[in-house]
Order: structure tokens, then sequence, then C-alpha cells
DNA sequence: TTCTAATCGAGACGGTACGTCAAGTCTTGCC
DNA sequence: GGCAAGACTTGACGTACCGTCTCGATTAGAA
């Protein structure tokens, strides 16, 4: 009926939960993992669980969430091409980490639930997509990107290749950062 | 013990199965697909279905890569970017299509089972991409685009911001062709 | 640890418990009557029904105890036929009434619980159990029933059967006062 | 949708989930008697219990029917005293072994459930009831009981005292047979 | 033409996990 | 200290599917 009180929630149970949820999913694959296990391993009842979370997905985002870490900002060394490319090699490092294993399973989770896919974009996709536009934003304005491409294509343009090779698999993650040149070239200005 | 023999195999239920399944999952979603049910729609034995595909992404993996037609070669106009234009329209509107529905599923599946995954390669993805990197090829060739880029590369720069959209959904699929644009901006030769 | 003082009890609290189950094992049945209802239709917290009761059973024991009415005496107008009939026909009403159902639900209830067996024996059945003796003593001693039968054992002749309706339902426990007259026959003494 | 064949039905499991029902009722109390507890004990899915029973009243009412053993005919040695005293302590015996305990959960059970009363009767109550009626219409033939009073009411009369031992534990069952010759004397003919 | 062998529809089986319900305990803050 | 409120662990519920396993009943060459 009535929504449970956060406030009255046992941050114990809490951080065992998401503890536990990440444990399993890395360590008997995602696939596997199941509300029952998490409960169990966290020393928790399943009703604890499902008060606070609708279901395994949404329990395993908060769980990367939290690890994905700090949102600081963009790095902003003036040289655009160096900053993305700093940015991007971290980005790669984290899908190819425990994280990014726990990351396919909640993308693969969110294509057949909306309401995971809508938390993905909102809480992962979405702050780290904003932070890039923010850098591009400036090195339009710099005058060394051309101003005529919405800094939202851009990003596609930059993580697509990057989410392709991540969930079809069809090369290593981790040396997508080499893209980041050929991309940029058709960003540039003329001039720059 | 002794795998089946696939003469003996009946027709009828084949092409029953993979119709129901196709079917099942558009109209419940591929969330809600089971094997239980496509037996029953397909009025077939579930150990028909066990006896000759392993799972049901296998299944579904079958039923979408018929229906996603021949793979005839790209066109080729000799204007590259209108090619690959029409190509990349072409794709995005099969992965808005019913076919998207399920194929997204497929994807889901393939993230925790590395054998369906090898296997969406081999069948979706590969073949696709070898005649998209074969027009490529001919554009470098006849020096329209840099020679000094791999077109493996290339694919994931042209497809990779289309399966984001897809798998992501944080833009409509249907307009990924305006990318194209953005990326052979970055592949042309300087004098093209 | 230390059993709750008495007196610091809230009789509102405690009437509205009462009153809660009656209605609530009437109105849903018995087997579906949960201790949290109890609590959510009397606005009172677990702990509160907890600190006074050691079960269901025992909370519908006292429900139904204060609602079966005064242990006025047995009536004693000298025709012991007709007296035994009145009582049996204000008993068989009990049962059928609502004070049945829930009665019912005790019975049931004590079969796996000794202890609310027990309260039960000493709350209900015993003290109607004593007053009927007490009638029949008088009986024997006036010459109208033999004297070598237990009184125990008469009480049993008389209710047994109406018990038997109650409980298997067999018949309606409401024609039991039919019976009366048949045990009777073999109680009374050959000059009577 | 459409209800299982008996045909099909594997013996084996039938066979253990009867017994492990009775002995777990037996050993742990038929109030701590759980499904999941049968299933795991005689080593078979819980669908396949309830495949085929609604409840778990209903197993143990199945269980304990086939140990109440065979329902030949009522002992005629041409004295009903006799006859109807050695019944009495068959049957009081009977309420007084493991049978006992799992049939007084049973009927605890069928208190909320009346589709499990309704089998009760049908299964247990009513076939040994119709048996003690011909003995007493055979009796009533003879000459030997009153013919006024129905032979439904006689049983009633004979078995409620015991029924209301069984269920409500005032005194001990095995002593009921006692009480047969007080309830003979009211039932007999005045010459008998 | 009968025999033999494999597939087929059907569906019961032993299991695992689901998401829900209630039990009884514990904690917090008000009266 | 009792109380209302309600979160907690525990454990069982009844259901849904899984993938395996009999069953007869076709069906198809091989004898």
């Amino acid at each position: 009926m009535t929504p449970p009180n956060p406030e009255l929630r046992n941050p114990r149970s809490h951080r065992a939960i998401l503890d536990s949820t990440f444990e399993l999913a890395v360590s008997k694959g995602y696939g596997k993992l199941t509300v029952e296990a998490i409960a169990t391993a966290a020393g928790v009842g399943k009703q604890t669980i499902y008060r606070w979370w609708p279901s395994k997905g949404a329990i395993a985002l908060d769980a990367i969430n939290e690890r994905m870490g700090h949102l600081t900002d963009f790095p902003d060394t003036g040289d655009i091409e160096a900053d993305l490319r700093s940015q991007t090699t971290a980005l790669a490092g984290l899908l190819s980490s425990d994280i990014g294993i726990v990351y396919r399973g909640v993308i693969a989770e969110a294509q057949s639930d909306p309401h995971l896919a809508a938390n993905v974009r909102d809480a992962i996709v979405g702050p780290r997509s904003k932070l890039c536009r923010d850098r591009l934003e400036r090195a339009v304005t710099a005058g060394q990107l051309r101003g005529d491409i919405p800094t939202r294509a851009m990003v596609q343009l930059l993580y697509g290749p990057l989410y392709y090779r991540f969930l079809l698999g069809t090369d290593d993650v981790q040396d997508a950062p080499e893209l980041v040149g050929y991309i940029l070239a058709g960003l540039r200005t003329h001039d720059s």
C-alpha cells in the first residue's frame, strides 16, 4: 500500500545487499545471479530486498553506480584529443573490469525492462554523457571543434564504437581509444 | 548420445517453431518468451525443440536471421556517402521493426551466453560487417577514403552509434543515418 | 524478560483487539485471520498483541469467551429432560452463530497446540460442563437418573453428538436437541 | 488447464509422498508439516505434489485412509452390545495411535476447508458410519433395539462421545468403550 | 510387408527460483 | 514503560519454467 520510509531503513542491510550483489554477479556470472542468493549471502530476508528494489537489475545498477566513482569534471588540459583519449581509456578500463561484467548484465536486463533502461540512462549514461558534452562544448567555443554538429551526436560517435565492442564482443574494448583520433578527424574545424 | 539426423527432421515442426517463436517474442515481449509457450503454440513437444536448439536465444536467432533477408551486395553507386547512408537507413529500419524487438532480446541473452554471442557474430553481425568492409575497401582503393584506417575500425565507427541508440535507447534509431556524414568527414581523404 | 504489568495495560487497545479479532474471524474466516490484520484493524502495534497473547488462537478464545455470556445456573425446573433440552438448544444455537465460526477455528488450532487446548477446556468446556454435572447430580439425588453412571460420562453422552455434528458437519447442529430424549432413556432410573 | 492424466502418474513418487507425509506428520507434528518438507523427504518436486493434491490436508487424508485398513463387515456375533463394544474399542485404538495424530490434524484443517471436510466425511466417516448403521439395522430387525430411533442418530450417540474425547481431550479415548453400555441402555427395546 | 529405428506430440518428473504472505522480533519516537 | 508504527529475519507458500525423461503413435527405409 504505502511506500516504505527510507529513514527507517537499516543501513547495514542496505550495504550488505549491494556488496553481495556485486560479488555474486562477478563470481557466478550475472546470468546466474538470483535474488535468493543475494539475500542469503547478505544475511537478509528476501522481503527486505523486494521492499527497496523492484528487480535484481535495479540492485545491480545501484551496486555498479556507486562503484563507478565520482563524477569529477572531465579533464580539461586544453588539448581536446588528449582529454577525450584519456577519458575513453578510463571508460574502456571500467568496462573491462568487474564493473563491466555487472554492467553488461544490467544492460541486458534493461532490454526487456523499460523502467530499468530509463534508470540506466538516468544514473549511468546520462551524467557521464553530460560531462562529455560540456567538455566538447568548450572545445567548440574554443574553435577546436565544428559548431554545426550537436554535441549529443558527438558523444554517440565517440562512445558508440566502445559500446559496440563491449556488447557485441567483436574486439577488445581496451583498444577502443585508438578510434578517438579517427572520429575527431571529422569533428575538427579545418584550421585546428 | 548420438546427434540427431537432420534428414529425418520434420520440416513442418521446424517452421512452426521458428514462426511461433518470432510471433510470441513480438507479442509477449522477448523477456516473457518461454520454451514451453513456444512448444504449445507450435503444437510441438518440448523435446523436439531441445533436440535441435540449445536455448531459446538460439531459436530466436534463427528466426530473425531468416527474416533479415538476403545478403546481396552492398549498393555501389560510386558515391560512398550515399551508399553508406542508404545502407544505414536500411539497418535502422530493421532495428526499428519487429525484428529489432527480437534481436534486442537475443543480444541481451548473448551477454551471458558466450556461445550464443559467437553465433550472433557469425550469423548476423559478421556477414553484414563483411559486406560493409568490402564496399569501404573499394572506396579506399578509389581514393575516396583514407587508407590508413582499418576498414574493421571504420565499420565500428559507422555502426557503433546505431547500436548505441538501439541498445541504450537514448535516441531514435531511425534518425541514426544523420550521423553518417559526420563520421565520413573524418574518413575521407583530403582531396576527395 | 519481565512479564508486563497488567495494570498499565491500555483498555482501549485490549477491547479493540478482541473486537477486531472476532469481526475479522467472522468476516474473512478463521483460517484467513492474521495477527497483522488484527493489529491493523484494531489500530494497534503488533507488539501490543504479542505482549498479552501467545497466539491468535488465544485471542480468539478470549474473544468468544466473553461473548458466550454469563454462566448463570443451569435451569432447574425439576423436569430434567426439559432442562437438558433447553440447555442443549441454547448451546446448539451458540454453535450455529458467529461465535460458532470462531469457536470452530479455536478448536482446530487447539489440535496442534496443547496449551491452547488446555485453555479451551478450562475456559469454555470445563465451566459449562460443571454446571451441567451439577444439574445432573441433583437429578440423581432426586432419583430421576441412575446413580451408577458418573455425571462426567453423562455430560459426554449429551454433548458428544453435538460436537460430532459441529466438527464433522454430518448434520445440522440445530437439530441436535432431538437426541436428548434418546440419551436420557438410558440414563433414567426404571421408576422415573 | 487440463487435469493431469492419472495413468501417467509415477507410482513410486505417489507412494513416497504418502509415506513421507505420514511419517513427518507423526514425527514433527501435523502443525509443523509443510509441503516443502514432504517434497524433500519424498525426493519429489513440489509441483508433483500440487499436481495431484490441492492441500496438505488432502495428502494426509489419503495417507491415513489407506492406513485405516479394510472395511470388512462389522462383527456380527448376534450380541449387539459385544459387537459395538469391540468395534468401539478398535476405533478408540485407532484414534490413540499414530493415525490418530494425523487424523486429528486433518479434522482441524477441515474446519476451515469445506472441500476437505466433505472428503473426510466421504472417505473416512461415511463408510464406517454406514457399516455401523447396517449392524444396528439388523439389531433393530432382530428386535434388540428400538425401531423408532433413526440409526443415523444412533451412530452419533455412539461415536459422539468418542470424538468429543478425541478432539477436546477431556478424557482418555481408550476408555471410551465403557460408555457403550450407557448408551445402549436407552436404545434397547424394553423386553430385550 | 513386416520389422526396426528414429522423430514426433504429449506431458509427468525432479528441481530452482520466483514474488508474496505472515510469523514473531526488534527499534524508534511519542505519550 | 506501554504504545503505534513499521522494518527486520525467517520460512513456507503456490506458481512458472527449466531441461530430462518416459510414453505410445507415426513414419521411413531395410529386410
